[in-house]
DNA sequence: AATTTCTGCAACCGCTCTAAA
DNA sequence: GTTTAGAGCGGTTGCAGAAAT
């Protein structure tokens, strides 16, 4: 038989909202036996969902450490500027934003920021024409701003690698990527509609109860070893050093550079590792990376991302050298 | 106060990619 | 080399709540 069959055949499937219920019983099989096999959770659950509608639930809601609403100026601009970059490829930009969903960002931009950019758009053109610009004067002045985007979004990322360096252009929100903050809850964030499904409160209670009667658990049957984490605080940490799945799928190199970011993130700043990082590489990476990946492949020397790669050509075509100097000059830091 | 329109977001759908058999 | 299952990604839809009339 050619082609793929449906993941689940619809007879029986139940669609939409999900319930506190059907959360718990997720939730309580997770934490039994990891995310994961996708697959078989349905059967052993008895939830009558398809496999595909557990992942996206967990990964997209459950999942401890998301972060939901209130995106801040920061998380806003990189946005921006790496979807300027890469373009619609949610999964690759929300791995430079490891406690936003990719989910979250498409919605947040086909919502806010597509209509802002429109926006921002025809009013400076408008304004423009009346000043008396040509479009070529406009193009120029545009392929400058770009530039200067360009510079500005690998300055943003290399400031969100670089945790503890003073940020110039943006600003970094150390309640966003900070490896050391540990007081954001995920149910601080602050949503406003009142259904369960959107209740972080909910969620973030059911994942309270469950990590505290939770005992660290250690799991011999996957490739690493897991602990769920005892104290809701953890979550937040853990989630720094989060793998996400897209990182692991995708073969081209725009992917590979969350990898970098993991490691970067498991690493001190001076690209040394101490010992209770060893501990915590196995301890707390293990349950939400992938799977497949052994952890000292994750931590090994960060490559040049595509995304350097693709600034550095770019700018080599176009004869920009100051940009390729700007790139080269910032690639002797630790980071790159 | 009732109705309509708009907005935001969770979830679904269809597709691709990868790895294993 | 082919087939298949599992997983992930991006586009789209549908619904609930908010805002406007």
């Amino acid at each position: 038989m050619m082609g793929r069959q449906p993941c689940c055949d619809n007879v029986g499937v139940k669609k939409g909202p999900w319930t506190p219920e059907e959360d718990i019983i997720l939730v309580s099989y997770i934490q039994e036996r990891g995310p994961g096999n996708w697959r078989s959770v349905p059967s052993n659950t008895g939830l009558l969902r398809c496999s595909k509608s557990c992942r996206l639930r967990w990964t997209n809601y459950l999942r401890p450490g998301i972060k939901r609403g209130n995106f801040t100026d920061h998380e806003e601009k990189m946005i921006i500027h790496l979807q300027a970059l890469l373009g619609n490829r949610w999964a690759a930009i929300a791995s430079y934003l490891p406690q936003r969903t990719d989910n979250d960002i498409k919605n947040y931009w086909n919502t806010h920021l597509k209509k802002k950019l429109k926006k921002d758009q025809s009013g400076s053109c408008e304004g423009n024409e009346q000043d008396g610009y040509s479009c070529s004067q406009l193009k120029g002045q545009w392929e400058r701003r770009l530039q200067t985007d360009i510079h500005m979004a690998k300055q943003a990322l290399c400031e969100a690698l670089s945790l503890d360096k003073p940020s110039t252009h943006f600003p970094i929100d150390k309640n966003t990527l900070s490896l050391e903050n540990n007081k954001i809850k995920p149910n601080q964030q602050g949503i406003a509609s009142g259904t369960y499904a959107s209740s972080t409160e909910n969620i973030s209670r059911l994942l309270e109860n469950w990590m505290a009667k939770a005992p660290k658990y250690v799991d011999t049957t996957n490739s690493g070893t897991f602990s769920l984490f005892s104290n809701p605080n953890d979550v937040v940490n853990m989630v720094t050093t989060t793998t996400r799945g897209a990182s692991s799928s995708c073969s081209d190199g725009a992917q590979s550079a969350p990898d970098g970011l993991d490691s970067l993130l498991s690493f001190n700043s001076d690209g040394s590792q101490s010992a209770d990082d060893n501990t915590n590489l196995t301890t707390e990476i293990g349950f939400f990376q992938d799977e497949s990946k052994p952890i000292l492949e994750q931590a090994g020397p960060v490559p040049f991302t595509f995304l350097e790669k693709w600034l550095f050509d770019d700018a080599a075509a176009h004869g920009h050298e100051d940009l390729i100097n700007m790139s080269l000059n910032e690639t002797t830091s630790p980071l790159f």
